[in-house]
DNA sequence: CCAGACGTTGTT
DNA sequence: GTCTGG
DNA sequence: CCAGACGTTGTT
DNA sequence: GTCTGG
């Protein structure tokens, strides 16, 4: 059982607790179930739960032509997005998805904006949607049954919170040149335009143990072997895939020039020594 | 029947 | 579109 | 995800 | 505090 004295369990360790978030556990810590989910954060008047962040940010600083090759998909027809080192919730961006035997490159708006939406104003708040609801809610249902996606980063950011500072954090793989998310697409037709708009969610997950310093929860990351089955498997296949556990992600602490998202060159990417 | 929601993360 | 609440 | 705005009337 | 824009 955790107690406070233990330091190495308050940085890495994750609980799942039975109370309100927030709550101050130091009278209570003896019964929080170790698990997952939860760092312990000292106040100095006592301990409090802390969850951690989300995939809101990533990186994509690469040409069409070189997603189109790695992924096998058909890029030729695709438009040209410039390098990004900064991919923002409503952002453009590239995504791989396939419809019978066509694999093909898409550019996408990210933020899934469900088929039977009357507009897009939720859009910016759909940017994850949980693997554990994901084949039930009514946002993601459609799409997670019949239009999953991978969406293709150098990597993501995270945003690691302590009382009075946020850092942020770049996530790669370490042996892969991308990072492939797992993702769900929808197609929304303007009611006043009827013109098509593409979007996209990524799929998260509860964060792996060696990321939990950073943050509670993380990106379903899929395996170049398994694309496929991604793209066109059954939902349980799909469901499979999720439960994986993903492996050879590497984090550094970066610049907070990431907050703005004006700022876009590699120096977002530089690692500072923390 | 119609009206209204439909989501995630992190806050206290 | 589909489900829940009134 | 973070940064930045947060308003009205009347005018072109 | 909450919403919009990027």
């Amino acid at each position: 059982m955790l107690g406070p004295s233990d330091s190495a369990a308050r940085t890495s360790a994750r609980f799942v607790c039975d109370f309100e978030p927030g709550t101050l556990i130091s009278a209570l810590i003896g019964e929080v179930r170790v698990g997952a989910c939860h760092t312990v954060v000292d106040t100095g008047a006592g301990y409090r739960l802390r969850v951690g962040f989300m995939c809101g940010r990533y990186a994509l600083p690469v040409d069409r032509d070189a997603l189109g090759i790695y992924y096998e998909a058909w890029a030729r027809d695709t438009a040209e997005l410039a390098p990004n080192f900064n991919v923002a919730p409503t952002s453009s961006a590239y995504v791989v998805d396939e419809k019978g035997e066509n694999r093909k490159l898409r550019v996408v708006s990210w933020g899934l904006v469900p088929r039977w939406a009357k507009d897009t104003s939720m859009q910016a708040k759909m940017i994850n949607a949980r693997s554990e609801t994901v084949s039930e809610k009514p946002t993601f249902r459609d799409s997670f049954k019949e239009s999953r996606c991978i969406i293709p980063a150098l990597g993501w950011y995270e945003w690691q919170r302590a009382e009075t500072s946020k850092t942020p954090f770049f996530h790669k793989m370490d042996s892969e040149p991308f990072v492939s998310m797992a993702g769900l697409l929808s197609a929304w037709k303007n009611p006043s335009t009827e013109e098509w708009l593409f979007t996209c969610a990524i799929v998260t997950r509860p964060a792996i143990d060696s990321l939990a310093y950073i943050h509670d929860r993380m990106p379903v990351l899929l395996e170049p072997k398994d694309f496929s089955l991604w793209l066109h498997g059954t939902t349980s296949e799909a469901d499979a895939l999720i439960l994986k556990q993903p492996s050879g992600i590497q984090a550094y602490e970066v610049s907070s020039l990431v907050n703005a998202t004006k700022n876009n060159d590699p120096t977002l990417l530089t690692p500072v020594n923390g």
